[in-house]
DNA sequence: TTTTAAATTGCAACCGATTGCATAAAAAAT
DNA sequence: ATTTTTTATGCAATCGGTTGCAATTTAAAA
């Protein structure tokens, strides 16, 4: 067990102080280019690695982001995920991931725990069913910048990143019933959650504009696991009239819901139109392929990231922003093409 | 912005020494219970929290554990972390998690700063064309423990979690077999990584075994990439006389082959048998559904986890295992059912 | 009652990097 | 040659818990 190197170490050997040491690895021009050129050389020498822990306790910082996301197994998640790495490595942040498995005690627990930890600034997703943002307030007490993405709480403090889910619903819908659907269903799930919320305001508007009549049997909402998306799928084929279009608020959804009305001897497109949302991998596996909203996780995560470190560094000019929305689109495949258009 | 309080703090409130508040909080036997009660009922009242920063530099330990991935947006991979945490959380270790991305440059980088947050334990898969553990080397020096899962390189020190994949592409080659199939491609990658060089031993095995002699136009190495495996699939395609089995190394391979398959008119199991490996999500969205390898991530993880922490408390009698093999099992689904086979 | 042992608590020195302020040395200005 | 600036380095306190050892108090044993 080789023992560690100090910059005390280092300032023996040299023949300098540890402030020497100190400033010189931090490229304080204080310090004399060559004195810095040995130091940076001795160091590389004796295999030294500074401590963050005294670096961390001495500066009252702990030069680490949180990350709060709802579940990790999912191709929407790993790409914010990334967006938000691509962004704090460059900027020499460190990540710590909390996941609630969509349990709103686990994300209390989560955050808590990061509280703990004095990360410097917490970007985070909310579970399925957090109303209240009470475990938050540490933060806001403590003026530690937090950014929400995709579930976030209207009127909370710290800033939000989505896309405009209102928009996505109604284009989606908009584009089934292009495609001549007048039987709309909307697979979604807790109405009090932002992004279901809104998908379905924009679905029932663009109903609404097409003069079509808010059917209350064509919603349903579930907690989107697999066994009840099956479920509602064969209530869904079991139905009379037979609905002639599916707007599903996830790709798995609308996979699931694809593969059981197919069991039934449902044609997809042709009886039932269908729109996922989200663009998973599953989307192009399924056939037909899947008619979805690309949702840009990758962006997502990096436009929160770089605000956050923004944020930190004081570089925000008015960092008064409060809520960011990118773009989305309709990727439109053949799962929703009734008629040979393209 | 309020003050942070110390166990300084609760010591002039209470009229006892900061040591007594440090080993109250501890729950160390040498305090008085009063005293404790006391003590964390100030604590709780002041909203005091510990700092990891003093406490971590004080005693030499980060309690933490770093994760090292080759990627993060797979299912496999995802359960193994959740079985991670599942024991890391008990323990009360924190994580770190670095993807490689697949990038062996990444994973030194990953290894390197990982050993710079002194993590006290290491948990890594290696990265596609990992073939030199020297990174890891520094841990090794310094008595941290690695364990490697699923990608490791045979003989390298530290201890292993696997499955046998020998045996799981045997069985899977077999099973196609007794389904009828004598021309079987096996897609799959580099054969330095242990995992596909163990699985293409298993299927020339069984190969053998059955007297069928190896063809080496049936066998396909690209990167796993998308493309290159759409690209395969039309290759064999275009084969003639067209094989019969097909065994891909992963599920979304499998997957992405049947579709192009079936495009091209040919039938899924009746013209070719298809088996995966993992059991992924798509493995039962694809149609026909997948016969594949279930190769169960959350109790890899858990075992992994599970050893490190116990070589950490020192709780490892023997601490010189240095192989530990899971069971994996042969998932029958549509996708190689030749004939109304159950 | 005295002695001995056990139970509590405190003292003070760490752990290693950072930083305001002082000092010394070298360069520039007078 | 002397004073003023500039440049380079060191001093020493600080961040907040932890822990070996000593000291004090209390309980048990003699």
């Amino acid at each position: 067990m080789r023992k560690e190197i100090t910059i005390y170490d280092l300032a023996r050997e040299l023949n300098l102080s540890a402030a020497t040491i100190s400033r010189a690895l931090k490229d304080n021009p204080a310090i004399n280019k060559n004195t810095k050129k040995r130091i940076v050389e001795k160091a590389e020498e004796l295999g030294y690695r500074s401590n963050n822990f005294a670096s961390n306790l001495r500066r009252q910082k702990s030069h680490t982001i949180g990350v709060m996301v709802h579940e990790l197994n999912s191709n929407f998640i790993t790409s914010v995920l990334a967006g938000i790495e691509k962004v704090t490595t460059v900027a020499n942040y460190d990540l710590i991931i909390g996941h609630s498995s969509e349990l709103f005690s686990k994300e209390v627990a989560n955050a808590h725990n990061l509280f703990h930890k004095r990360v410097d600034g917490l970007i985070a997703a909310l579970a399925f069913d957090t109303e209240n943002l009470d475990h938050f307030e540490p933060f806001f007490e403590r003026h530690i910048p937090v950014v929400f993405f995709d579930r976030v709480e209207e009127g909370s403090k710290g800033t939000k990143v989505t896309i405009d889910n209102y928009k996505a619903g109604y284009e989606a819908t908009q584009h089934l019933i292009e495609q001549g659907c007048k039987r709309i269903v909307h697979i979604t799930s807790n109405l009090k959650r932002n992004v279901y919320a809104q998908r379905y305001n924009g679905y029932a508007a663009a109903l609404k504009d097409n003069n079509i009549p808010f059917d209350e049997s064509l919603l349903f909402i579930n907690d989107l696991k697999k066994e009840s998306c099956i479920a509602s799928a064969y209530q869904i084929a079991a139905m009379h009239p037979l609905p002639d279009g599916l707007f599903t608020t996830n790709d798995l959804t609308a996979a699931l819901c694809i593969q059981v009305l197919k069991e039934k001897g449902i044609k997809i497109p042709e009886d039932i139109a269908v729109v996922g949302f989200n663009n998973d991998t599953i989307s192009i596996i399924i056939e037909p392929k899947l008619t979805t909203v690309n949702y840009p996780g990758i962006d997502i995560g990096e436009v929160a990231a770089r605000h956050l470190v923004n944020q930190l560094q004081g570089k925000n000019g008015t960092n008064n922003t409060n809520s960011i929305v990118l773009k989305s689109e309709l990727i439109i495949r053949a799962s929703s093409l009734k008629k040979g258009n393209v």
